[in-house]
DNA sequence: CATTTTTGTTAATGTAAGGTTAAAAGGTAA
DNA sequence: TTACCTTTTAACCTTACATTAACAAAAATG
């Protein structure tokens, strides 16, 4: 049934602990890869797609929380789980501002951890599984290539999007004729909802339609309070 | 900004704790039907749409387990946070097969809970609901499409309804040919029952009327007293 | 049949959401 | 540092929406 064992990236600096967890992953079917750092945890971050990231956040020279933000930045969806040693209320804020998926505590049980991991990879199949690997898009007589982050009319010269044009068009490309809810935008993107992200949305929802006004056939709808619609008239 | 404040359902027996909790929530521009017991928990559970249900676990006649099992055979979506008293492992556990969505100890700083129900409430707006077809109907020689608010005449070009419009009109359909009481959309639609709630009311019913005349068979009636009806005429 | 209650309809009003442009603020690399 | 690119914030304007008022008509009441 499943295509490969999940793969998990954990980032811990403390080697007994560690290699203990490791094991006790690996005893359990997860394909495991053991960073000793931050540094060393991007670097095979970066090499390697992972199901769900495990990071300490006390850690020599880079921190979890600094890790947690570069990682986010290449990837805004695998999930996130926090080791922290005890709970700080700080830290677990902080936590969740990166968009950690879970917190734990040390000394924690590793029952309780495998049932979190478990819950976790639950929520995120149900999460349209074509969503993180889908980059090419073909909307009217434009091609969207969001890995890339350029827009093309009928094969002439691309233009280059910002890392946010980029991501919102993808989103309604993805929705295409179908409401995109301006919150799934504003919290898949900006990560937050309020008053001005929302405002900057919109004011990115007015860069995409100048792209977009080379074909007319295509336009971007507003359905009031609700969110944007891309649609393509035949 | 918001459609409307998202709804929590709290379940938690002792008054004390309760009633400071949901005026804590209520502070933070969430709308708070506190249950004391399990069985009023699940009562208030079928008479309405909940955002998220906040359970506590040890309670007198139906603990917290036992009330989330009902409310998933219910629903399966709704995220449910459970509320123990101290860190349990069989607790927890537990709460991850039911299907339990986080896990709070009490006591537990009122902060971490809010990010963790802003985290949770982010989560579920990713899962795009779309699927069904709940959003469409037929309505003699209309199409309405109650997701994207429009409202077609023979394939013709489609006019655009305001939320109220549509979700009284959604209702309508829902019941069609039979009567839709009064009472059923002030509460459902206005969240109200009062004399101008109802005026309102009045005024989109005559404001759907206009955009229903295009099809002579198709008229809403009104029963004196009692509500109205929409009927679609052979 | 006079009176009260309910409903039909249109228009006026106030507020919130969205469109658009420009300036400010952040960030990064030369 | 400058120069450049991206994102946010601000400002101003337009549109969309819901409510309320006002008055007319219909239905119930007694």
């Amino acid at each position: 049934m499943e295509e490969h064992k999940k793969r998990i990236l954990l980032v811990e600096d403390d080697p007994n602990f560690g290699t203990v967890l490791k094991d006790y992953l690996m005893m359990n079917d997860y394909e495991v890869t053991h960073a000793k750092n931050g540094m060393e945890g991007f670097e095979k971050f970066k090499k390697d797609d992972f199901d769900l990231c495990i990071l300490d956040v006390m850690m020599p020279y880079k921190d979890g929380f600094t890790l947690a933000k570069e990682i986010r930045e290449k990837n805004t969806d695998v999930p996130i789980v926090f080791l922290t040693a005890k709970t700080m209320k700080e830290d677990v804020l902080k936590g969740y501002k990166v968009g950690a998926d879970d917190y734990l505590n040390k000394p924690f049980d590793s029952e309780v951890l495998l049932m979190k991991i478990k819950a976790i990879m639950q929520r995120k199949a149900t999460e349209t599984i074509s969503d993180s690997k889908q980059f090419e898009f073909k909307i009217g007589g434009f091609d969207l290539n969001s890995k890339l982050r350029f827009l093309k009319y009928n094969g002439g010269e691309p233009v280059k999007l910002s890392p946010k044009e980029n991501e919102l068009l993808r989103l309604l490309a993805l929705h295409e004729n179908d409401l995109m809810p301006r919150e799934l935008a504003l919290t898949k993107i900006w990560r937050d909802d309020n008053y001005f992200t929302s405002r900057s949305m919109d004011v990115y929802i007015a860069k995409l339609r100048k792209y977009l006004k080379l074909d007319e056939k295509v336009e971007i709808l507003n359905i009031h309070g609700e969110g944007f619609r891309l649609v393509v008239n035949t």
